[in-house]
Order: structure tokens, then C-alpha cells, then sequence
DNA sequence: TTGTATGCGTTATCAA
DNA sequence: TTGATAACGCATACAA
């Protein structure tokens, strides 16, 4: 009684079209026979290729009625075999787990929706076989482009010899690698971590403390390099006592628990700070937690910017000052990039990769204050 | 300096694999060629055929040697052409942005990944424009089989009708279909709002606000059927001016911000309630929000539940106490579901297509807390 | 134990 | 303005 999907269905009677066979593909030369054409007639019309214009009105009508009648649906594999064309994308991403991953993979199928592109994807949870075995696999599968969301691990070299080779573009997102052969789309780190820290001293912050991310991300050290300039072209002094790192990990979403457990210990150093910058949303997250439970208010006491803009900044309690990372365009971006190279490959053209920084944005919520009455002591 | 992939890969030199040019495509018949036998003879011993037992040991290990050396990777849309299998299977999200989908995306993935699979992704954006062109293009690469992430919208009867039609196994996550062609697999609802209801009573809670789901979602019917049957076996009353439902939306994204404002409507009766049931994690958060906004502290002065255990939940300041969806199974019940449609479907057996109610799970957190202080008037 | 021939559905070339 | 034909890469029935 309550679930309205029942009435949902207009209820017109059986859903027409082919009112065939059960499981009887229709092909082209079905749609010759009823149209009284031969299938290369069919194919010029229903391809709308050069010729067509020579093709005379009533001729086409009646086959796109005749192929319309039958339900007709180009196949795509057949098709592939002669055109080379799969109108196919490989999509992998290192770990979909990562919230990072969601909006990227928005805008990467928006893109593609919109050429008629349809992307085939692939996870390959950190593990360097599985990215290999999918590779094969979308090799077998004939993509015409790849998209690697690269976010939390490292690519190694293989992929793009590999790749290229083969002249299939390629863009990877969040990293990018040495050489010239793979596109790549990225946020500018360090422009990044500038704005987050210049926030901060904006609000009067001078005892700031870090939670840098693990040496492994290609974006820790530049959005380090960002503090770094900011501090020094203000003359703020960095404490090195309030500067953590969080370790190494394959686990995209350890940096909540990172976080946490870096600022435990910065508590127990007893050392003042009224602001903390960290790597990221989580590791901003984890660390709000350990402030909370220390009984630092966050931002009353103690404010906290994190970096990302993932979903859940937005709703967490206080919502998270950060720096935002356009996702989605970095990922219609990315299938812009490599739709341009497939363009360039078909005409057989030279094309040069492409590597994008964006710009990130400074979102200011309710986990940063200004000064006046913070401290931690 | 900071950033270690750039030693990572190792530098043995070029990667090998075919010296030759660039783009050209290895097939069997190279592969024949090079190894002195025919491609016949290459498919029978590459594929593992049948007829690959009555095959000289020293000629199988010639054709996979040749078959290494020059790369070969056989052409699945050929291969398609005459067997008719794409090894590949259609994967529709009505809405990706959903923190809901990527456990259950996790699971689909696993599991078709164990199987050879490859999942040709397309999300809806809760359009139905979207889903029935998406559909059309699934069909066009002639997917094995579809599983339709339907959590939040209606999917109309066109799909089944469509699909079952061409004998492409189809299973639903989320959500079900009138009619036994297409299979579902989803959480027991009502079990589950009897076990957050539950579990608040066994807390000491009675007068408890309840946040309703949405008329036009799936769920929120016998969860609240659950909450209503349970409320009655042990005598519970519930209060109709502390019921409060979510109005319908495309958003699913919409329930935090529904969650906040109805929830400053409960709180503006100036009724007594020591707990609350959300319809889900999001409307939680968002009561969360409202409560501490009013100065009701969760879970000291008010206890919250949610429902679903999306990743945030663990994650949020309290930690959501919620009944859990087995999503990542579920989607790989899913996938198990449609392959063995499929394996029916090569074998011409009859098949029947299976409901499978899963299990939901308590899971204790930080948000709810025995009644012994708690108050809100 | 292996090879030959055929056709899957489509498109492109050429001929009519 | 349209039709006949060949070929894409592979797997199978049949022949050898």
C-alpha cells in the first residue's frame, strides 16, 4: 500500500517492438529483406555514412521505418571488426573505496555519456596484479582510451610503455608519471596547501600544526612545498615538534585512523597550538575526533583544515573547512583529454599528452576560527 | 626528492614483448604462422577446447610459446561474432553519488573480476531518459546479463520486459520488481527497523521519535512495518506527534538535509523524547546535526539510530549506531545470481529467477546510550 | 592429431 | 542512386 512504484508503469498494454521470437538478434540484412534494400543500402542510411546523401528520401524512410518496426540494434562487436572502433573506454581506479573516487568517476561517465562512449571499469584494489590482469582484459576488450584513477597508489612505468605502444591514449587522474607519453589531470598542491595555511594565518593562527601525508603520495611533498612558501614569505616559523607525517599505507581511508593517533601524540607534547592543517578530509576528520575526545573544541579551541572536499566534509560535525579539488571536472577533463587523442589517431594525426593542473578552492566551513580565544593548553 | 615512484618501476631496460611496430594487432593467424600450424589448430590449443586432449603436448607447447613471444591476446569482439559471449555484463546505478553504492559496487566488481567479467558501468543520474538510452547502449554491446543499482528511484516494468525478452539475466540490488523474470536481492527492511526499535527499547528508551523513510522508497514500507510489529509485541506506544516522515526526492543525497529540518520540527513540539530512529544513516547525521545545534547531546541527553552502515557512519562525531546493509555481499549475490542465469541460459535449462532477502546486522556505536540521563525537555 | 572451409554482422570498395 | 562482394578475427564442423 505504500510502495507507489506498482502504479509507476503506465500500464499501455505489452511493450511492443518485435513482437519476434524470444531471443532472435535482429541484423541488418533482417531489415534489408523487409525494406526490399540490400544491407550496404541499410548501412549508408542507418549510419547516416557520406553516401547517404546520395540516397534518394524514400529510400530512407522506409528502411528507418523497417529498422525501427524490428527493433534494430546496431551490434557493436560486428561493428568493432570493421571499423576498429569499440566506442569503449577503460576506466581503473586504484581503490574505489576512496571517497575521492565517487565524484571523479561522476564527471569520467558524464563525458563519456555525452560522446556515447560507454566505460568499462575496473578496480584494482591497490594490487599491482590485478592492474595488470585488468589491463590485459581491456586490452582484449579493445578500449580505445584509458583512465587511470590514480589516486592513493603508485603506477608503475609498465602501463604507459605498454599502452602507447599500441597508441591508445591514456590520462591518469591524481598522478601523474615521468615522460611525456600519458596525460595527466591533477589539482596544483601546492597552490593547495598554500591556501589552506594562509587561511589559517588570515585568522590569526601562529601555533599551527601539521599532519603532512605519507611519503608515498606524489601530492604530500608539493603541498608541503605550498606551507612552506606561505611561511616563509610571512615570516611564520614552523615548529618542528607540531609537524607529523602519517606513514605509509595501501589503505586510502587510513587516514582517518592516521589522523586520530598523530594527534593523540601531538596532545601529549603539551605543546600549544590553535590550529592544525592536515593532509586531508579524513586525516582532518580523525584528527577533529581526537581533539574532541581530549576535550579540545574544535573550532572554539582549536581549528582544522583538511584538503579534498570529499562528500562527507560537508556533513560531519563541525563541517570542514578544506580545500576543495574540482573532482568531477578533473574527471571530464581527463576524457576530454583522451577523446582528443582517439580524434587525433583516427585521422592519424600526431597529438601530444596534455598535463592539467587545476586549480583547488579554499571552502571555508565551521571547523576554522579566527583566534581570538583559541588555544589547547 | 620527496616523491618515491619515480625509482619505483625497475629499470631492466625496455619492457619486451613484441619488438614489433607500433599499432599493429597480433591475431591467430600470427600466431599459426610463426608456431607452423594452422589457426585452427592455435584456437583448439589456446582456448582449451575440447579437442585440445587429442593435441600433440610438443605442438600445444610450440603454439603457446609463439603465442607469448609475439603478445598475442585474442579479440573479444571476434570472439564474440561467433560465440555470441561478450564476457561482459551491464552494470546501471540510478545514482552513483549515493554513499550507498560503492560497498555494493565493490562487491559486484569482486565477484565478476573471479568470474572473467567485465562490467560495462552506467549511471542514470535518477533520469529515465538516462536509463533506458544507457540500456539501449548495454544491449548494443550485448551484455550478458544487467544488474540495476536501484536504491533510490523507480525503475519501471519497460526493463524487465525488454531484458527477459532477449534472455538476459537481470537482478535488481535495492530494490524489486513485480513478477518473477527479474531477480532481486535486498535487505530484509523489516527486520531491520524491528532491530534498531529494538534495540533502543532494550536501552530503556520509550519515548522514542521515529523519522520515517520517503513514500516513494521501497524500504521505508516494512521497515516501519518492522518498528510498528515490534512496538506491539511488547506493549510500546508510540507517540503519532513524534512521527515524522521524509518527503519524496531524487536527491539521495537529500535525506541529511530532511533529516536536520524535521528534526528541528520534533524539537520545536517541546515533546519528550529520549531516542531517535532515522530512517537511514544520512537523515541521522543530519538529526545528529540539528540536536547539537539545539544543545541535545548525542547520545547523553538523546540516542540516534541509523540505518544502512554506509562508510561515514563509523566515521562521524558520535559514531552511528545502525543496522547495517551487507552491501558488498550483496552485491556479489548479485553477480552470483545472473551467472548462474547465464550458465542456464548456455546450457538451454530453464531458469528461475530468485528473491533473496539478506540479513541486516546491529551495529553498536556511540550514538545511542541506556536512557538512565537522558532528556530533552 | 591437425588442416580446410565457413560464417558470425558489419562496413567499405567497387561496379552497375 | 543502389547492389554485390570481400574482409575484419575467431571458432567450429568436417575432412584428412
Amino acid at each position: 500500500m505504500d510502495e507507489l512504484w506498482q502504479n509507476d508503469g503506465n500500464p499501455r498494454g505489452l511493450p511492443l517492438k518485435r513482437a519476434s521470437g524470444k531471443n532472435q538478434m535482429v541484423t541488418m540484412r533482417d531489415v534489408a529483406e523487409d525494406s526490399g534494400f540490400s544491407p550496404a543500402t541499410v548501412s549508408i542510411v542507418l549510419n547516416n555514412a557520406p553516401l547517404a546523401r546520395y540516397i534518394a528520401p524514400a529510400t530512407k524512410k522506409r528502411i528507418e521505418e523497417a529498422a525501427k518496426k524490428l527493433g534494430y540494434r546496431p551490434n557493436a562487436m560486428a561493428r568493432f571488426l570493421r571499423s576498429k572502433r569499440s566506442h569503449t573506454v577503460g576506466l581503473v581506479f586504484f581503490d574505489i573505496t576512496d571517497p575521492f573516487c565517487t565524484p571523479v568517476m561522476r564527471g569520467i561517465e558524464n563525458a563519456l555519456y555525452q560522446s556515447s562512449y560507454v566505460p568499462i571499469f575496473a578496480d584494482a584494489h591497490n594490487q599491482r596484479n590485478r592492474f595488470e590482469r585488468y589491463l590485459e582484459m581491456l586490452l582484449e576488450h579493445h578500449v580505445e582510451a584509458l583512465i587511470v584513477v590514480a589516486n592513493w597508489l603508485v603506477v608503475d612505468i609498465h602501463v604507459l610503455a605498454d599502452l602507447s605502444k599500441r597508441n591508445i591514449p591514456a590520462a591518469t587522474i591524481g598522478w601523474e608519471l615521468p615522460g611525456d607519453t600519458v596525460s595527466s589531470v591533477m589539482v596544483d598542491n601546492e597552490t593547495g596547501g598554500r591556501m589552506a595555511l594562509e587561511h589559517l594565518h588570515q585568522l590569526g593562527h601562529r601555533k599551527i600544526a601539521f599532519i603532512r601525508g605519507p611519503k608515498m603520495l606524489i601530492d604530500s611533498a608539493p603541498r608541503w612545498r605550498g606551507v612552506q612558501k606561505f611561511a616563509h614569505s610571512v615570516g611564520l616559523e614552523i615548529d618542528p615538534a607540531l609537524v607529523l607525517q602519517l606513514p605509509d599505507s595501501f589503505d586510502p581511508n587510513s587516514g582517518f585512523e592516521g589522523g586520530h593517533r598523530l594527534t593523540e601524540e601531538l596532545l601529549q607534547k603539551k605543546k600549544k597550538f590553535t590550529a592544525l592543517m592536515a593532509f586531508d578530509d579524513l586525516t582532518a576528520l580523525g584528527a577533529i575526533r581526537a581533539l574532541t575526545k581530549a576535550g579540545v573544541k574544535v573550532p572554539e579551541h582549536c581549528s582544522v583544515t583538511g584538503f579534498d572536499d570529499v562528500a562527507m566534509s560537508a556533513l560531519s560535525a563541525p563541517s570542514l573547512t578544506t580545500v576543495r579539488q574540482p573532482l568531477e571536472a578533473m574527471g571530464t577533463n581527463a576524457v576530454n583529454i583522451v577523446m582528443e587523442g582517439i580524434k587525433a589517431g583516427l585521422e592519424k594525426r600526431e597529438w601530444n599528452s596534455v598535463r592539467q593542473k587545476m586549480n583547488p578552492e579554499l571552502v571555508i566551513r565551521d571547523s576554522t576560527r579566527d583566534v581570538a580565544h583559541s588555544s589547547t593548553d
